[in-house]
DNA sequence: TATTGTTATACTCTATAACTATA
DNA sequence: TATAGTTATAGAGTATAACAATA
């Protein structure tokens, strides 16, 4: 289990409730990756190898270092969920991709994850849409890409 | 850096926007501990001693094994914003407590924590009351302590 | 010379198991 | 015997620095 992210204070009124959902999902998400013996870290790029991509461009899509992603990439290819191949375009790179096997295992930790599915179901299409536009001013007004 | 909670596919519509919420939120919160040069897990344990507490409740409430505790109170006790006292009332207990120089760095860290606050300011105080009786309701109804 | 990715290293987080001291 | 906390240990995440191979 990973320490969640936590307001050191106790914020009051809107902030404790921004604070107790963003908790609230970490914390799911974390058991989701336990439940496929996963890291959250692994959880993380295994789940975002949808496609075939470059090294560089995880660390850059995660904002750490390269060198991180060599390790994470390393102990999935270690577990048989994804592997790596040298880019005959441009033979410095190399592009990472999950296995049948790694696929399998990001549809149990979809399954597993429940939370945001869980939580949308409990409100109408309405209200959906209110907490997503409200969401979205919330953040300044960028769109999801 | 941490690597953020990030949703494997790419759930549409509403999943995706509490996703994109939960992912900002998780790097502001990264990113304001590292500006006083803390650990994420530091930073958590440092902002929940308000008061002198045993080590067991801290473990309780991050979910995480006590020895856990041990180890980040001893750095922070290290870096001079904590301190550990034994309990004059039950002997094989020890209070943490912050120092001084750890309010401090709480304060600071408080400062460069803009997230939530922001996201708030950007809203008016009907829409604020809107969003958090939404997420109450997505939480499944629970109030924030 | 610049870029892609890896290796070496060190520090932190985290859990499990074994331990000390106290109740 | 049970409880609070620590220590020892091991595996994983993370960054920095140095490196190899290729462009």
């Amino acid at each position: 289990m990973g320490l969640p992210s936590r307001p050191s204070g106790a914020p009051s009124g809107i902030e404790t409730v921004l604070y107790e959902f963003v908790d609230a999902y970490d914390r799911a998400y974390d058991a989701a990756a336990a439940a496929v013996d996963l890291s959250v870290a692994q959880a993380c790029v295994l789940g975002s190898l949808n496609s075939s991509r470059g090294m560089g461009s995880l660390a850059e899509e995660f904002g750490c270092d390269a060198s991180n992603i060599t390790q994470i990439a390393r102990r999935l290819e270690g577990l048989g969920l994804a592997v790596r191949e040298l880019d005959p375009a441009d033979r410095r790179a190399r592009k990472i991709a999950r296995t049948a096997a790694g696929d399998a295992v990001v549809q149990r930790f979809e399954e597993a994850f429940a939370y945001a599915r869980a939580a949308a179901a409990r409100l109408t299409d309405v209200e959906q849409a209110q907490l997503a536009a409200l969401l979205r001013k919330a953040m300044g007004g960028q769109l999801p890409q």
